[in-house]
RNA sequence: GCCAGCAUAGCUCAGUUGGCCAGAGCAGCUGAUUUGUAAUCAGCCGGUCGGGGGUUCGAAUCCCUCUGCUGGCUCCA
């Protein structure tokens, strides 16, 4: 008899041998019938697996990550299996699940494949789905391994063999499909019981694009029908919100090709929303004691050379810039750190005087493959709420508690409540890589952890994350439907302040080194405004609204009392403009809806005549008429509730 | 950068197997209308069909090439 212990602590005892799926059973069936696969001492099992000695074990359903991996990966191999009946012959390299479903890399070899294909993959799934085939785990031994894939002429397989160690080689088989798998699978196939395949692609082989390229085919699977029809719904809505739909209907911003690529133009209704996020931060920044500093775009070759970046990145970005006398090589900056490191060293500093905090929105330019660019989430010139910090090691813990409290004041103001950290450590096996003491190190990495917890921070660590020049902490939000994107960062920098020889005296009289933090809460305003563009899906909160008000008069005979509405509104820092066409109202109820608008405000003969508007707000319809004050005041009280912070 | 797909008016899109001056809706302009909570009517303007080259009696349509966009891959100071 083994003991098994379940995760609310209860023992049970029973024979050995026994599986996760069996005691699953012996709690009661609807669980059983619910279990995908189990974790055994915190490694994640098939719920069909014998267990051989006492164990801890968790069931998994479709409400674990476990569970949902299990599960698409078992589909991957459906996939296959579906792939490798419909196309004989095909050979099969890499299907793991992902975080959104699963892939498996396949070469098709001849078959020409496109989009039309997937639906026809997709039945026979199903179908395969259908029969409730097992996933039969065997035990082989390298040789016989080797053996079977090469019988079957599958060259990736057994290039992946190859590198695996004898003796710890599983094959998973279900139905006419056998592979190479260290599993966990869910009991059977008839747990699939809705199928999308979502894309199709091209991937190198490993990565590496020296090698062949297969096709990626991308896909999901759902235990209920219900919940593919929500994931779909869901995209659906992605879609609607993607920001560079939204950045084009809502006039935000634009690309052209005579600009270049990856080069943003923004609008000026884009420009207006970027300065208001602009003005807040610098706000914040200024209460924080942070000074605000401009550096030029370009500089010389030397100062790039001090800061390594130009040993690092000099081949692979922007060609230099060359003065026609003198032939003095100039680089558009990549960062603005370089620049502040000079800052910094334009005087001698005091111990006194740290930590220093020089703020800039500085615009950089990254030659990015072009392959890479997207919209405003990844482009070739942008803007950083930079801002670099010169501390002592001891001020670091303090230093990350302010631009922590910063960064909430940003993410309250955007209503950014689902917020992730993650902190990257060096890895501690291979401490050589980094540059900085070691007690230095370990100094930054426990006032970040210390940090974390005290501020009771949704954090994960990561081991070997750290860039060489020190530890980091990098914000990730959950927007509106759910999807992950990284923000902010902070980070700790040793490398900088050696390479530029920054000191500041100290209270010994003797010269020592200040550490460097760079930090940037938005990270880059292009990036930011993209994702909250999808995340507000363009509703934005009414203090960032380029436009918060629109006024509709009526008829143009009330265009004189708009105008004064106007003016009495724009007095009290308040945006908007007159809809003056010569349109029904209901015509221009309809634009405003559609331009995100956040109020409309219905001028006729009633509101001349009472000094007042008619107020409807976007999406939720007529509030009623205000007097002007009133409007005024409801409007600046929206925006105070979301964008006051105590300093 | 690599693979695949796409590129027709400011925007969204039609344009049969290559064949008469390349179309629609919206936007814009002009005029009429003076309008009360999601589209008033009429007229007009607007395109060397992404650029270049080729095949053909004839190309938006077929081929080559360049540019850009999209989805992935690789990359991201």
């Amino acid at each position: 008899m083994i003991n098994i212990i379940l995760p609310d602590k209860t023992r049970r005892e029973y024979a050995e041998g026994v599986t996760a799926l069996e005691v699953a059973k012996d709690i009661s069936e609807g669980l059983a019938r619910n279990v995908l696969a189990a974790k055994v001492n915190g490694q994640v099992w098939d719920a069909t697996r014998p267990i051989h000695a006492d164990s801890d074990i968790q069931l998994l359903t479709w409400n674990d990550d476990d569970g949902k991996g299990a599960m698409w990966h078992s589909s991957a191999h459906l996939m296959a299996e579906a792939i490798e009946l419909l196309y004989p012959g095909v050979k099969f390299g890499i299907g793991p699940d992902i975080e959104n479903g699963f892939y498996y890399d396949v070469d098709f070899g001849d078959y020409e494949i496109s989009e039309k294909d997937l639906q026809k993959i997709e039945k026979k799934m199903l179908e395969l789905a259908r029969e409730k085939q097992t996933f039969d785990r065997k035990d082989i031994s390298k040789a016989d391994a080797l053996k079977y894939f090469g019988d079957k002429g599958d060259e990736y397989k057994i290039e992946l063999i190859t590198d695996l160690t004898d003796g710890e080689i599983t094959l998973y088989q279900s139905g006419h499909f056998t592979d190479l798998c260290r599993g966990p699978h869910i009991p059977n196939t008839g747990f699939i019981k809705a199928i999308k395949l979502t894309s199709i692609a091209g991937a190198y082989w490993r990565g590496d694009e020296s090698r062949k390229q297969l096709t990626r085919i991308y896909g999901i699977t759902f235990p209920k029908k219900k919940e593919l029809d929500e994931y779909l719904e869901m995209l659906e809505e992605a879609k609607k919100r993607d920001h560079r739909l939204l950045g084009k209907e809502l006039e935000l911003f634009t690309f052209s090709q005579k600009v270049g690529q990856g080069l943003p133009l923004w609008l000026p209704k884009g420009a207006e929303l970027r300065e208001k996020l602009e003005q807040f931060l610098k706000k914040v920044q200024k209460e924080a004691g942070y000074k605000p500093v401009i550096s030029p775009h370009i500089g010389n070759v030397e100062l790039y050379k001090t800061s390594g970046h130009y040993q690092k990145y000099g081949e692979e970005s922007f060609r230099p810039i060359t003065t026609p006398a003198e032939g003095e090589e100039f680089f558009l900056k990549p960062m603005n750190c370089p620049h502040h490191c000079e800052i910094y060293n334009s005087k001698p500093h005091s111990y006194k005087e740290l930590p220093l905090r020089f703020a800039e929105f500085g615009t950089v330019y990254r030659y990015e493959q072009s392959g890479e660019l997207h919209g405003l989430t990844r482009v070739r010139g942008f803007t950083q709420d930079d801002a670099h910090i010169f501390c002592t090691p001891e001020q670091i813990k303090d230093e990350f508690k302010g631009v922590i409290d910063i960064i909430d004041i940003i993410f309250k103001a955007l209503s950014f409540n689902d917020v992730l950290v993650q902190i990257s450590l060096r890895d501690p096996d291979n401490k050589e890589k980094y540059i900085g003491s070691d007690e230095n190190w370990e100094k930054a990495e426990r006032a970040i952890i210390e940090v974390a917890e005290e501020r009771g921070l949704n954090a994960v660590t990561e081991y070997g994350e750290a860039a060489f020049y020190g530890p980091k902490m990098d914000f990730m939000v959950k927007d509106a439907l759910g999807r992950k994107w990284q923000l902010g960062t902070i980070q700790v920098d040793y490398n900088l302040p050696e390479r530029f020889d920054l000191t500041y005296i100290g209270s010994d009289n003797e010269k020592h080194r200040p550490v460097m933090i760079h930090r940037a809460p938005f990270g880059s305003m292009e990036r930011f405004v993209a994702v909250l563009i999808e995340h507000c899906g363009g509703n934005f909160p009414l203090w960032l609204a380029p436009e918060q008000f629109i006024i509709l008069p009526i008829s143009d005979k009330y265009q004189t009392y708009s105008e004064k509405v106007l003016n009495l509104l724009n007095k009290q820092n308040i945006r908007g403009v007159i809809d003056d066409r010569s349109e029904k109202t209901g015509r221009k109820i309809r634009d405003a809806e559609m331009q995100k608008i956040p109020y409309m405000l219905i001028i006729g003969e009633k509101e001349e005549n009472e000094n007042s508007v008619s107020v409807r707000k976007h999406g939720e319809g007529d509030l009623g008429t205000f007097s002007i004050d009133k409007f005024a005041e409801m409007i600046n009280n929206e925006v105070d509730a979301l964008t006051a912070f105590d300093s």
